[in-house]
DNA sequence: TTGACATATTCCCATATGGGAATGTAGTAT
DNA sequence: ATACTACATTCCCATATGGGAATATGTCAA
């Protein structure tokens, strides 16, 4: 089997670091396909093809307003990605704590440092 | 061009869900790659790799012990994933708000409704 | 209809997979 | 040295890219 479709969920999807671009740029309104192409200096089929993995797993949607379409980020569908990476935080704040905690051994072994 | 390497960063290498499930896996305590085999059900050549990509992210490390090698999640590189995707928290947010809006109009709409 | 505009799709290609199988390497024990 | 254990790497291959170029589709205007 070779790597897993970019469509097979969200966490493929955005792996492109175009379409995390695309996300960010569509969150904050809709825009046409164009506003994308001018913004993000990329070429208009390479938008239109990323727009589209991103819509098969729900992370953009897309209403047409005349000849345009204009395409917004579904916010919900990166939720189960923050989920999942939200599962590690205790995790990391444990390090953190151990690196504290070192620090603040250093800090007493040498009390003439400078600060 | 072809897709981005999977170790071109943490993005890519998470997109890969058997990664994912040794990112659980290793969060709790560090094991030995036999146990990953074992509890995941994998190859072993299988996991090896998959343990090569996430190491060259950072997303896991390494220490030899005797003749086994312990692996384990290093939450730190998870972090900044979870940022990014935190940075749309406000907008499921909105979305979330609107449907309740419209939740509650309709309740007024139709006060006779069952609850 | 014809033409212009906005977007989508198709074709081609270099590249990077992930799995399976086989093999290589390092550490330990005898 | 030999044998065994624990991992890592290599080779092969089917598959899925993402970019560029060209072309197709769809919508509006005159």
């Amino acid at each position: 089997m070779a790597r897993a479709a970019t469509t097979s969920d969200a966490f493929n999807a955005i792996a492109e670091p175009r379409r995390r671009d695309i996300l960010s740029y569509l969150a904050l309104r809709e825009r046409p396909v164009g506003d994308i192409v001018a913004s993000l200096g990329l070429e208009q089929p390479s938008v239109s093809k990323h727009l589209r993995v991103l819509r098969e797993v729900g992370l953009v949607e897309m209403r047409r307003d005349g000849r345009q379409k204009l395409y917004r980020t579904n916010a919900e569908a990166i939720r189960p990605l923050h989920e999942w990476t939200g599962t590690f935080e205790r995790f990391w704040r444990h390090q953190l704590n151990r690196v504290k905690e070192r620090a603040e051994e250093k800090t007493q072994v040498k009390p003439k440092e400078k600060v």
